[in-house]
DNA sequence: TTCGTTGCAAAGGATTTGCACTTTA
DNA sequence: TAAAGTGCAAATCCTTTGCAACGAA
């Protein structure tokens, strides 16, 4: 995705247009991705610096609000932002920290019982944690 | 449950027996909960304190550890445990931070691709996040 | 006495915030 | 130039750890 692509979606969805945050949707939103703001912050220092931590934190929150990542919490030790918005689903390998999507239409599920009063599901979350398979 | 079903059940998972671990017991392994270690700790300080704060982390996580109870991750801020160990699932409601369980039999989840080589699923967590259902 | 537990306070990691400065529109 | 965004350091939140005192076997 070129600089002009990622410029036209950061204003589609009404996200204010700089260099810092051009630099975090190249890292980000150009294929799927699953990091947290660490890797982030690591990936754009390594490629030349230029990118605070604070504003790293800031900006994939900015997008998250509006809607370019999603965030997903498995270890309870920090957040993975997902370039993947769409509704989808994740193997999650907690040796190697890894997530792996799973296509929304791949994972049946059914049977959900009604929810509580007043309320009405927004979203089905399916998590697959892994663990290494036994030696045969 | 009373204190010697307490203690049995503390030692049934080969985990020693203190007054701590007794009233942390009481509040968590009496019945249904999805509690923070805050929560416990609130709870505890409520009912007349002497419990300190890095016991009641250090106790879930043994707890935790000897299969009494599971962690749950759903909002990156903090985890909570549940006294439900058996296979489950949980409706999420982001508003008011209420965690509640759906039995695994209620829920099929179909479709489960092949996991990633040399890996294989060692859990299938299914939360469904509410959101307040809007007037009719 | 010995080992496991506790408690406090300090340390730790992830994330946020305060605030002055800079950039964008 | 007003509004939005940035960066640094300090602050905050949740959780773990170091270590001396404690308690049960």
């Amino acid at each position: 995705m070129d600089e002009q692509a990622l410029t036209d979606k950061l204003l589609n969805h009404a996200v204010g247009v700089t260099p810092q945050r051009l630099r975090i949707a190249a890292v980000m939103l150009d294929a799927p991705r699953h990091l947290s703001a660490d890797q982030v912050l690591a990936k754009l220092n390594r490629d030349g610096g230029g990118v605070s931590k604070a504003t790293v934190y800031n900006t994939l929150r900015t997008f998250t609000e509006h809607g370019l990542l999603r965030e997903i919490n498995v270890d309870g030790q920090r957040s993975f932002y997902d370039s993947t918005v769409a509704p989808h689903h994740h193997f999650y390998n907690p040796e190697t920290g890894e997530l792996m999507d799973i296509r929304a239409d791949r994972i049946k599920v059914s049977g959900l019982p009604q929810p509580p009063d007043g309320t009405e599901a927004a979203e089905v979350e399916v998590i697959i944690r892994l663990r290494k398979r036994p030696a045969v």
